[in-house]
DNA sequence: TTTCAAATTATGATGCATCATATTTGCTGT
DNA sequence: ACAGCAAATATGATGCATCATAATTTGAAA
């Protein structure tokens, strides 16, 4: 689950509250609005101030995290515009990811991306609406993974983890039939036809988002 | 020059000092290979070594300085595959910045730009490269500002500053033709040519870039 | 009872002491 | 003179004390 973005990641006890972290952001236990207080955090974690603030001073400058006075740093609400412009952003890097990872792709690459797609399938028959979300996460990342673009994995990141709490929520709600769209994906990449993965990349972003747009523009008009 | 990667850069002393060390890093200031100490650097700005923390701490977070060992803070070289890789996103993500910004782009923006362009024109006949390299910058980088992608700006601005240590050492060596694929983009703009900007745009990076490339796989000989 | 201000508390920022370890230096024995 | 080991030094990591300020509470006066 953490896809390392440095790729030594020095133990040092900062990187590993960042790494806690992260995974709350993206499994959606922090909700868009709650509050981090350091001392708090570093009690709950049984280290001092100074490793919680090197971690949340770094979530802090990827956005992750916003610190709307000095004093009070929150997890940020998603805007519609923000989340336009993020999508935009993502169609083209992860394009360049599913068609790379076509040109790339051998057996064992494809049977990952199979594996992935079909226990997401069985999780989502299972209504386990978390772990379908962190499947198609995984989906997500196989395809930057398969490519081989570790720059280009750290970009993207990033920018999940700014979707994290966002997407947590809508797929508590319910509405994910985000998986339909990643045959197609699959589809293309075991043709090797790059410019088809990039497009059918594209369509999972576009469709597959709806409801997270939905969602957004619902709570936008309240 | 700063481009505010946070809309609030709250004015806290590591703040400074990271945009201090940013500024020398796009500036080729600092060398790559070189060693940053912790100590040393406080002791110049005259802080203690916290803030000084906080900023290398945040910079080898994105990457834009190693930690080979834990005690060993370095400006990275940069690879031929690494150089390919970002290119590659680079192309796509300021493509979709010279397309937005062709569809958006007043009389203002079109006014800025060709006053880089202009600019940078003198500057390359008064073969004043430092100026040049950041007058190249200063072009691209009011293309997302047109475009009106704050997002998109501060992955770029990462990007950049990446390869800030390369480009300027690059530019010292007085190739630098790059001025010349800004007119197609410019072009495109006037005539809000989405598609157009965005293909000049890859020109640009593609064939300006051209130097840049040999410049690494001649060192990679070495 | 309400309002405003002073005091208290909470919280992040900063500086610094200390620790662990890697590197360098120097001493000793062959 | 050189190899090897030990002491000294350098350096980042971590914890914590203190500071400034924002938020909250309390108390007194109207």
């Amino acid at each position: 689950m953490d896809y390392q973005l440095d790729t030594l990641e020095h133990d040092n006890l900062g990187s590993t509250v960042y790494q806690l972290l992260c995974k709350a952001l993206i499994q959606g236990r922090l909700q868009p609005g709650a509050r981090l207080k350091i001392r708090e955090l570093a009690e709950q974690l049984g280290t001092s101030v100074t490793p919680v603030r090197d971690a949340i001073l770094r979530l802090v400058q990827e956005q992750a995290l916003t610190m709307q006075s000095p004093r009070d740093i929150r997890v940020p609400f998603m805007t519609v515009e923000r989340y336009l412009e993020i999508r935009a952003i993502r169609i083209r890097l992860e394009g360049l990811a599913a068609e790379t990872a076509a040109q790339k792709a051998d057996a064992s690459a494809i049977a990952r991306l199979e594996d992935i797609i079909s226990r997401n399938a069985q999780a989502m028959t299972a209504m386990d609406s978390a772990l379908g979300c962190e499947l198609n996460q995984q989906f997500h990342f196989a395809l930057v993974d398969i490519a081989g673009l570790p720059f280009l994995q750290g970009i993207l990141y990033r920018i999940w983890l700014q979707m994290g709490p966002l997407i947590a929520a809508v797929y508590q709600q319910g509405g994910s039939d985000m998986i339909d769209y990643h045959y197609p994906v699959l589809d293309a990449i075991r043709q090797q036809d790059g410019p088809a993965a990039a497009s059918a990349i594209g369509d999972d972003i576009l469709h597959g988002g709806h409801s997270i747009l939905l969602h957004l523009q619902a709570r936008a008009q309240q």
